[in-house]
RNA sequence: GCGCCCGUAGCUCAACUGGAUAGAGUGUUGGCCUCCGAAGCUAAAGGUUGUGGGUUCGAAUCCCGCCGGGCGCACCA
């Protein structure tokens, strides 16, 4: 239930009635007309720019507009104090008892409200994660991961049927190396003293346990036989344990895909062919030498005939190699028949997280989805920035090759996933952030995770002192929600009505973060009628003597917990009941 | 050199995607616990939204030019 919806439609309806009076002209356009709430509350609980956005088509000042629209609009059943201001905007008013009905929307529909049809059901692929299974999760991971999984999440109370999928590279030089690897360790497994990790193989300890299971499975059959023979087996062995450690990793953050898609299988069901006859057969492959690139010193740079893909047609900066100078697939190839292979699957709205070190990654993608699909799919790119950790106001050093990393699973032991999660989403995704494993926790309003789980845990603590003070089963009794007429109730209240817009809003731009920024407000907004309950006390949430309003008020504040709990299920983070220090 | 992103209070970030007087936190200085959890609330203060033009009823937001920053620019994966 979304009010805004419900007097957007109702304005139209207006519109559409002044239109057959011959007030304002036949079919004018009203897709610009909003409803939203005023940047300054004291002018209304709702306005439209209807009259500024129709008065020039209709030919007539948008004051004069206004005037008439405020007309109709004072007659309409829950519209009160109707007034025109600044430039012709036209604000209004909502009775008290339009307001209190929100209460019993949100204690009727619990954590679902919020939920919109808004995507119809459009199928969505969010892709996200997507390391290359050669190590455990790590620092560097967490942020990605936790932005495609809350879009996901956003996404998916916005009505979207959304799919969260995870690619790999289960072929190609990096897990060339890891099969190396597990290979020594195998080794080490058996008995041998492989000495110090060589350059160029992964030190990581935790491919100790790897090559001890292919010790235990395959036993001493590969050893002392050349690498052709014991790679692929390694490779595949070391992958699938890798996979196995990464699902379990994600999970302790409340991670799951539903699909994980490797690059071998694409490669061997013979997409890569098939994408590359369908744009051969669209003419967008030719023969060509492209110039060297610009602004970079090249120093062995040659130039050579290559198969080109004509990606330049659909705004990239120029043509792109599909095939390298010896005849065999560039590496882009494998990423356009992924995206070939998606689209394939019913998806046309393709959702990428990544790091922002992969740039150019939607030049490349986009001329190509584009080309495949006739213009008809689309791929959005999220670029994360990074995330430096600190540990007590010291930067933490990270070196991927000595085999110093923190690993996710360390973190998350440290500070919990929820903590993890919320924070990850309190800024822009492509903003660089800073992770201090003793600010995230600290109980202080500083730290917003905890902010907003302090006001979830006092609308616990109104509810276990209203049981003391009332008895059991106070919060089913029946309630009389006209007793929220004090002022602070109805803005409560109104916060509380615009969650529904919030969600829309952030999953329109995609920007899941922005459910945080509502999360604060609402914490803030209850934190402070709390504490007005202290100066005044008609204001107190609890009356001994007057069990009516008490009701209510227990009803207001578990509409408040609701919301915040609805809000923390987009982030994927629990809800507490009680702050224990 | 080219492409993408960014530039908002001293600092870290918002601003519901074109709306009215640009808001929070932090830092500084005050006030509030016999009272539902003071782990909180509250007052003051801080700005030519990098800059110069343009578009319109209206611009931090859209367009163009500068200035400054980040990332990317191989047939590597």
């Amino acid at each position: 239930m979304n009010l805004f919806d419900v007097y957007q439609k109702k304005i139209e309806t207006l519109l559409g009635e002044m239109s057959s009076a011959g007030e304002l002209p036949a079919g004018l356009d009203l897709s610009r007309v909003k409803v939203e709430p005023p940047k300054d509350a004291s002018h209304g609980d709702m306005s439209t720019n209807a009259a500024m956005v129709l008065g020039k088509p209709a030919g007539k000042n948008p004051r004069e507009v206004g005037e008439a629209i405020a007309e109709r609009l004072r007659k309409l059943d829950g519209v009160r104090e109707v007034t025109l201001a600044g430039p012709g905007f036209v604000n209004f008013r909502l009775s008290p008892d339009v307001w209190q009905e929100i209460v019993a929307a949100v204690l009727a529909q619990g954590t679902a409200f919020g939920d919109s049809k808004m995507g119809q059901g459009e199928k969505v692929n969010v892709e996200y994660v997507s390391a290359n299974p050669t190590g455990p999760m790590h620092a560097g991971h967490m942020r990605g991961a936790v932005i495609g999984d809350v879009l996901a999440r956003l996404l998916t109370k916005a009505g979207y049927d959304v799919t969260r999928e995870y690619y790999f590279n289960d072929a190609g030089a990096q897990v060339d190396v890891l099969g190396r690897t597990t290979y020594l360790r195998y080794r080490e497994a058996l008995g041998e003293n492989i000495g110090e990790i060589p350059d160029g193989l992964y030190p990581g300890e935790y491919l100790k346990e790897v090559g001890a299971g292919m010790a235990k499975r395959d036993g001493d059959k590969w050893l002392n036989r050349p690498e052709a023979d014991w790679i692929a087996p390694m490779r595949a062995f070391a992958v699938a344990r890798m996979i196995e450690n990464i699902k379990h990793d994600l999970d302790l953050i409340g991670i799951h895909h539903d699909v994980f898609t490797n690059e071998r299988e694409i490669v061997e069901n013979g997409t890569l062919e098939e994408v590359f006859k369908k744009l051969q057969d669209m003419d967008l492959i030719y023969q060509g030498t492209l110039p060297p690139p610009k602004g970079k010193e090249m120093d062995d740079w040659e130039p050579a005939e290559l198969t080109l893909f004509r990606s330049s047609n659909f705004g990239d900066s120029s043509d792109r190699p599909l095939k390298k100078r010896d005849g065999t697939w560039a590496y882009i190839m494998p990423d356009i028949a992924y995206h070939y292979d998606k689209m394939r699957r019913g998806f046309n709205t393709m959702i990428n997280v990544l790091g922002k070190d992969h740039g150019n990654y939607l030049d490349k993608m986009r001329p190509a989805v584009s080309a495949l699909s006739n213009g008809k799919a689309s791929i959005t790119v999220m670029f994360c920035g990074m995330v430096k950790l600190f540990k007590n106001g010291e930067p933490v050093k990270l070196s991927k090759r000595s085999g110093n990393i923190i690993t996710l699973r360390e973190i998350v032991e440290e500070v919990g996933a929820g903590v993890v999660r919320f924070h990850m989403m309190t800024r822009t995704p492509d903003s660089e952030m800073d992770f201090d494993f003793a600010k995230v926790v600290e109980q202080s309003k500083d730290n917003p995770v905890f902010y907003v789980q302090y006001a979830h845990a006092r609308c616990h603590s109104v509810m276990r002192n209203a049981t003391a003070m009332f008895g059991a089963g106070v919060e089913n009794e029946k309630f009389d929600l006209s007793r929220l007429n004090a002022e602070d109730d109805i803005q409560m209240i109104r916060l509380l009505a615009s969650w529904p817009r919030f969600v829309v809003a952030a999953a329109e731009a995609k920007e899941a973060h922005r459910i945080t920024i509502y999360l604060h407000d609402l914490a803030s907004a209850f934190h402070t009628l709390w504490n007005k309950g202290r100066e005044d006390a008609t204001l107190r949430f609890l009356h001994e003597n007057d069990r009516e309003l008490s009701l209510a008020r227990l009803a207001l504040v578990r509409a408040v917990a609701t919301v915040i709990a609805s809000g923390l299920a987009v982030m994927g983070v629990e809800p507490l009941k009680e702050m224990h220090a």
